[in-house]
DNA sequence: CATCACACTATCCTTTCGGATATTTCGACG
DNA sequence: CGTCGAAATATCCGAAAGGATAGTGTGATG
């Protein structure tokens, strides 16, 4: 289920901050769920967590309560603006490695979290047990992310778009207009019409709008 | 928060399964957060807690697993259209109390909730502790919700939208027309179209389909 | 090489949206 | 009682969206 690819050479073990525990810093806009998970991680002993409810408040708790050896964060919490959230701590936190907590698990959302420079991807759909794995794995400095789902998954939640049209969905979740996405994708307007109407039919979505809730209900993107 | 009267003074009034431990049954779509949830329940000692993926399985686990004490369904679950779910599951379950948990916090969600037949309404937002305190209420007989979000809630998450308007933004997004929205709400299309503009501008939306989405996005809906 | 699937383009036309502006009703407030 | 704001309604208009139908180019497949 694993996979890595290494990272910092630096020490094998653990930690950047001195000799005291391993401290981790988790931000998920849900307090039920950040203190559950944090309970359960805490459980084993060897952990410190401290946790907040927004991306702000996150990196403001950097410097008082800092340092940590690794930083999970929410992909849907305020102030994440998917990947430009992560960027944003990244920036601030200098040299701790910074993970990804989500709900989504679309291959490409954990390609790009990754090359955007995560230490990890943590789908909420993995079980509890792997989660302690993974912490302490990304705290050994490798990388983690779940290999079974960054494979290919081309059944069920694909709703048999194709690659042009999620583009062209992608753009109307964003609220563009279809002259817009056209722009972006370098397409006439016309065709982006074609695109709409044939991505709602497969998704039996009535409209754009729908289309756009659909889309984001299922992870489409 | 109004009371219930149920048989069995057997303990504190928990339970309603022979003389063994008290059972929950617990259903939520991600396993990171149903299992920390039930880890940290169960840590207690005196909770059996059984988890389930979907509404299907914790509907079939009913009888292979059961008899449970007090059933929590997520909201937004594979198997739930809103309160629907709920209805299935209390047909299916009898007489067993069945609390909702959601990441939504809205005031007239949690009442229709209650008004359906819930025992209880936990949104994620709520404290960990308070939930083993709400669980446990909920198991003596009493229905729980968290009153302070059921008063108004007239500061963040609210966008300054009025009544109407958030009845308008339900609409946009389910992907109805302005047409649709205005029957269902015995309005003329004009003055639908009226809100959707006013609520669009709130929002800081360019367009339906945005508005929808952020709306989507920040729990609105 | 014929065929098919896919992506794209083009026209034409109707419906819906989005925005501006003005008027009316009604309850709350001082 | 007058004032105010929310809510609803009424026209008007241009801009998008939605739908249908037809045609082009390209790469894969047999």
């Amino acid at each position: 289920m694993t996979s890595r690819q290494e990272s910092d050479p630096d020490h094998d073990g653990t930690r950047q901050t001195g000799g005291g525990p391993t401290r981790l810093l988790l931000a998920d806009d849900h307090s039920l769920v950040r203190e559950t998970i944090a309970a359960f991680l805490a459980a084993g002993g060897d952990l410190e967590i401290h946790c907040e409810g927004t991306l702000d408040a996150a990196i403001a708790a950097l410097g008082p309560h800092g340092p940590f050896d690794l930083i999970l964060l929410d992909l849907n919490m305020p102030g994440m603006n998917g990947l430009d959230g992560m960027a944003r701590m990244q920036k601030a936190a200098g040299a701790t490695p910074v993970g990804i907590l989500s709900a989504n698990a679309r291959p490409d959302t954990i390609q790009s979290a990754i090359a955007a420079g995560a230490r990890g991807y943590l789908p909420k759909s993995m079980p509890a047990k792997s989660l302690s794995a993974a912490v302490r794995f990304m705290l050994s400095g490798e990388i983690y992310f779940p290999y079974n789902l960054l494979q290919d998954t081309p059944g069920e939640d694909d709703a048999g778009l194709r690659p042009r049209e999620r583009e062209v969905l992608q753009g109307l979740a964003e609220g563009l207009s279809n002259r817009e996405i056209a722009d972006r994708l370098h397409l006439q307007e016309v065709t982006v019409k074609l695109h709409v109407k044939t991505l709602s039919r497969k998704l039996n979505a009535r409209n754009r709008t729908h289309a756009a809730m659909i889309a984001r209900d299922n992870g489409l993107i």
